[in-house]
DNA sequence: ACAGCATATCAGTATATGCTTATATGTTCA
DNA sequence: TGAACATATAAGCATATACTGATATGCTGT
């Protein structure tokens, strides 16, 4: 018997799952499950332009599901836990493999270095 | 404890979360998940289109998350129990409120009587 | 103050999406 | 067979989306 979970409203359910659709902010939003990431790592990895990566962000940031901290030059992007969707997406990312090879490799390019 | 879920290829749960987050989709999908459903009731719930309905379903059914099955001159619409997707989708679902209100209300119009 | 780096925003573009109307296909029943 | 109904497909359109390149903003260390 499984415990009785959080209801989203669908309007907003339908947002968070229209932003998980999109394979680039799903794979970050998977890495952010288990690592804070700044926007540098997120070019690197997913080889898209910074513009690209930091209009993701922002889209992920708008519905709340992630949090910005800054961290001198840096900005750190984590999961927002106070999101009132957050047990929905941890739900959900229990369910996409772990993306935290891309993150490997980019150390053993010593790329991550960088901002870190 | 939580047993071990059955993992989804990113490029995957990625097309099933874009199939959801679309709020007409997600509605047919929740109603679907308690009862089997015929294009007309879809239509008359949704006030769209018989033809943006027919068009749901047919990108839903591409994806594998519902199947088909005519019973005389209605077409019945439910969860495709085998798809390789069906526990995410489940536990997806479980977060959405429950649409039956929609089906009562037509029942009280005595629209649904037609195709059942 | 300024050079250098990290990040955000702006403007433009190509493609995807969701809808409508019109039409085709398939089923039932007289 | 043909009229009536249910559903699917085609064509077209308006809007949304994901990206790029150019530029603006913000921080750091000299």
């Amino acid at each position: 018997m499984e415990a009785t979970v959080k209801e989203v409203e669908i309007e907003k359910a339908g947002m968070v799952l229209k932003l998980l659709g999109d394979k680039t902010r799903l794979a970050m939003m998977k890495l952010l499950e288990k690592n804070d990431c700044c926007v540098c790592e997120f070019v690197e990895i997913f080889q898209i332009s910074q513009s690209a990566i930091s209009q993701h962000l922002r889209k992920l940031r708008d519905v709340g599901l992630v949090k910005e901290q800054r961290r001198g030059q840096w900005i750190f992007y984590s999961l927002n836990k106070d999101s009132e969707t957050y047990e929905m997406v941890l739900h959900i990312l229990e369910f996409i493999p772990s993306q935290d090879e891309r993150l490997k490799d980019l150390e053993k390019q010593g790329l991550r270095i960088s901002c870190n």
